[in-house]
DNA sequence: ATCAAGATTACCT
DNA sequence: GGTAATCTTGATA
């Protein structure tokens, strides 16, 4: 009897690419925490920042002790806190010097919704509307997924923190627009998520 | 040592 | 739709 083929981790060669092709790439694919319960969920929306030419990315001034990570090597997780309450996660992309990266804003919860209820709402239950809420922006991606600093700079290829590889979304079933709440560089169309997913952050 | 800004969210009218 | 909350980082002195 064949055997269902079970979903590989994405390898150092995934991210070590352009970051608008691995952007694009990174939608429907599943990204993984293990801990004592695994948490899982798909990716349906992201974002690209290039420090080369994007005013808005941490890189575009130049390393510094917060962004070294961007600089590295693709496949490692850049956590960073902003507006005094939200963590924020990225997946390193490119060579060695880039300062690329890509935002996670957006996962569809499959595993582990009930330790992302208790992460996010600090009870056991949830109504359906609070579902679809538990993960559509960035802040709550990280909150849900109890990801904090203590991640930064973690290797994405390891066992803690991994992502799994999943068929390619088609062309048609993604879409192209402008980044969300960021001022400079805001004509960019590096924004992509999953037509007609209910996951995604709208505003 | 001090200060301003921020890749957001939740709650208000 | 508008805005307060909240604190880390990086820049300036």
């Amino acid at each position: 009897m064949p055997s269902k083929k079970k979903p590989q981790k994405l390898n150092r060669n995934f991210f070590v690419r352009e970051v608008l092709t691995v952007a694009k790439e990174l939608l429907g694919k599943i990204i993984v925490k293990k801990n004592d319960v695994t948490l899982s969920g798909k990716i349906v929306e992201v974002e690209a920042y290039n420090g080369d030419i994007d005013e808005a990315a941490h890189t575009f001034t130049g390393k510094t002790k917060r962004n070294s990570i961007m600089f590295g090597e693709g496949g490692f997780f850049y956590v960073y806190f902003t507006y005094g309450a939200h963590y924020c996660c990225n997946v390193v992309t490119g060579f060695e010097g880039q300062g690329t990266a890509v935002l996670i804003r957006a996962v569809e919860p499959i595993d582990g919704i009930e330790l992302m209820i208790e992460n996010r709402f600090g009870k056991k239950f949830a109504t359906e509307k609070e579902i679809l809420n538990l993960t559509n922006g960035p802040g709550k991606v990280c909150q849900a997924f109890g990801i904090t600093k203590k991640h930064y700079g973690l290797d994405l290829t390891g066992d803690e923190i991994f992502l799994l590889n999943q068929p390619k979304v088609k062309d048609e079933n993604i879409v192209v627009t402008k980044r969300i709440g960021i001022k400079k560089s805001v004509d960019l169309p590096w924004r992509f998520y999953i037509k007609n997913n209910p996951y995604i952050s709208r505003r």
